[in-house]
DNA sequence: GCCGTTTTCGGCCCGACTGTTTTCAGTCG
């Protein structure tokens, strides 16, 4: 069984149980089993083989034996008893504002409500209000959560939310009543989807704040105001494409305001570690609001000066995921992250002699302008037609456009690329003479997705280990909200790629955002190089690789991870050498 | 259900808000 499918029964687990009323401990066992899995950078049935399992933080013997056997038999008879007792319909009814499993198993067990019509339903007709612990409130606010779940629902991609929630921060730092601003949450943390904006204050006035935030640009309904915090609906959808989500303002006093900011930045998960340690080390109890001991407060005056009272090195918000940062901040072992500023060029780009918009020379100017020592352009290779994919004769000319243009520049360069596509068995869609006329290639899966899990990881395989192939495109072809990538055993695709050498790209498109953080931080510890690629189709396009940044910032990588990093000397010189 | 250089049993992060309550359960982040 694939790891998705395990991490989401799991999850659906921890749901059933809940509803069922079980112990909330027990359910979060569940949970946090769930999100191990996910987080791991290992195939799951490797783990399993090996003996792993057990050893991983939070899986016991009870929960070892059960995934065993879920990964070993393809099911779980144990969870499917479980499942039988529940109606499907009451997971929906979870996503409703103000209904948890509780509330949930009354109006089952009470009104035999098991979906979201049947709950509408009732609530029109009045009946919620009438069950024991409900009330008219209670049911004016389903009927309400039910009419905003067929408005937003979804979560929405960081480059639909990001530059909004930016502009809102910018706006409201302009008040003189605004003493300090940030963007929390997911958000802060660069996740590569994001459920609402948080924005948090700090201020003596909150008024005047909240009311410039509810008309700000954006803003399409207020859902409700206080003196604390406001909720609103954000439009982030392309014109023409509505497409809403929550965003929260918080005001805090200027004095709370690092602890408000810790603790509204997250993740959960991670609060939770920090809370659990400071209590066991130091009998110290974090809040919102302060730091509190036995007789003592701790003030600090930031989030820099929090972490250092509790004895830890500073974490920045990307590292936030419980995934080892806080072990890692006590030894004083915290990488320092790479940043946009040591990005020289980017290598997967496009131009309009396949599917891109932009001219060879718009492009470098493009590049030039951004303050980049070189770009690499890397157009589709022939077989991938709807991409305009260049034949041999084209990429002949194509090359010696761009010798012309390097002619004109000095301390700039133009790298003769492409990104070739990975057939299906595996070989390149070029013959080696012509690959061996680029600078470099960027070996990408283009078609034929559907293959099994061990023929497009032979395949995938077989493109690292060709010399001529530089780098790998994205890894899983994964579209983010919209489409899985293929099946692909990456663990044995980054040990391949540490053993030839070849790179693996962090395509920094916001839709796909792959390799993802998780296996970042595998390949790093493969000693795989990594690169940061926009996969421009556009001059307007090369700044995505911003986006590419998060994810290597979440990915614990540093600039020598990178090869992108490089200067332009650097670069040429290592393309010479891989030529040898 | 997990976990332990003080523990193999008894804990498990923390506080606010809401609505339905006469003191608190459920939900949320």
């Amino acid at each position: 069984m694939l790891k998705q499918q395990v991490v989401a029964i799991l999850n659906e687990i921890g749901t059933l149980l809940e509803i069922q009323g079980e112990n909330m401990f027990k359910v979060r066992a569940y949970y946090n089993a769930a999100r191990t899995i996910e987080q791991l950078d290992k195939e799951l049935s490797d783990v399993v083989a090996s003996g792993e399992l057990g050893e991983l933080r939070g899986i016991g013997d009870t929960l070892r034996e059960k995934i065993t056997t879920l990964v070993t038999t393809g099911q779980l008879p144990w969870y499917e008893d479980l499942k039988k007792k529940i109606p499907q319909g009451l997971f929906s009814m979870l996503r409703v504002a103000g209904l948890g499993p509780k509330k949930v198993k009354a109006l089952y067990d009470e009104l035999g409500i098991d979906d979201l019509d049947k709950l509408k339903a009732a609530c029109e007709r009045g009946e919620v209000a009438k069950l024991k612990g409900f009330g008219v409130k209670t049911q004016e606010k389903i009927l309400e959560g039910i009419e905003f779940i067929r408005l937003t629902g979804s979560r929405v991609r960081i480059d639909q939310a990001l530059p909004i929630a930016m502009s809102l921060v910018e706006e409201l730092r302009k008040m003189p009543e605004v003493q300090r601003i940030e963007l929390c949450g997911s958000l802060r943390r660069r996740r590569e989807t994001i459920k609402d904006v948080d924005i948090l204050v700090s201020s003596a006035k909150p008024e005047p704040i909240m009311e410039r935030f509810v008309k700000l640009p954006g803003v399409v309904q207020v859902i409700g105001t206080g003196e604390t915090k406001t909720s609103v609906v954000l439009d982030v959808g392309a014109p023409g494409r509505q497409q809403l989500i929550n965003a929260d303002l918080r005001v805090v006093s200027d004095e709370h305001f690092p602890f408000a900011l810790h603790h509204f930045t997250g993740s959960k998960e991670h609060n939770i570690t920090m809370r659990s340690r400071a209590q066991d080390k130091f009998g110290l109890k974090i809040s919102e609001y302060s730091i509190e001991g036995d007789s003592k407060s701790i003030k600090v005056k930031d989030e820099a000066a929090l972490f250092k009272a509790l004895g830890l090195s500073y974490i920045p918000p990307e590292m936030r995921e419980d995934t080892g940062e806080v072990d890692l901040a006590e030894k004083g072992q915290v990488p320092t992250l790479i940043e946009a500023s040591d990005i020289k060029g980017v290598f997967h780009n496009h131009t309009n002699w396949s599917d891109g918009k932009a001219t060879l020379e718009e492009m470098a100017e493009a590049a030039r302008t951004m303050g980049f020592q070189y770009l690499g352009i890397g157009d589709h290779s022939q077989s991938l037609t709807v991409a305009n994919g260049m034949s041999v004769e084209r990429v002949k000319k194509q090359q010696a456009q761009i010798d012309a243009l390097n002619k004109k520049f000095k301390n700039f360069h133009v790298f003769k690329g492409s990104e070739c596509d990975i057939l299906p068995d595996g070989s390149m869609d070029y013959p080696d003479d012509v690959l061996a006329t680029f600078d470099y290639v960027v070996a990408s899966v283009h078609s034929h997705f559907g293959q099994t899990k061990e023929e497009m990881t032979a395949r995938i395989i077989k493109a690292v280990r060709n010399p001529h192939v530089t780098m790998l495109g994205h890894a899983t072809g994964r579209l983010l909200l919209m489409r899985d990538g293929y099946q692909v055993d990456l663990e044995a695709v980054l040990q391949a790629a540490a053993q030839s050498g070849t790179m693996v790209e962090i395509n920094a498109q916001p839709s796909r955002l792959d390799l993802d953080w998780i296996h970042c931080k595998r390949a790093k510890a493969l000693g795989v190089m990594l690169v940061i690629n926009p996969d421009a189709h556009s001059t307007g396009e090369l700044f995505l690789f911003r986006y590419g940044i998060d994810v290597a910032r979440r990915g614990w990588l540093e600039p020598g991870n990178v090869f992108n990093t490089r200067s332009l000397e650097e670069v040429k010189k290592e393309f010479a050498r891989r030529k040898k």
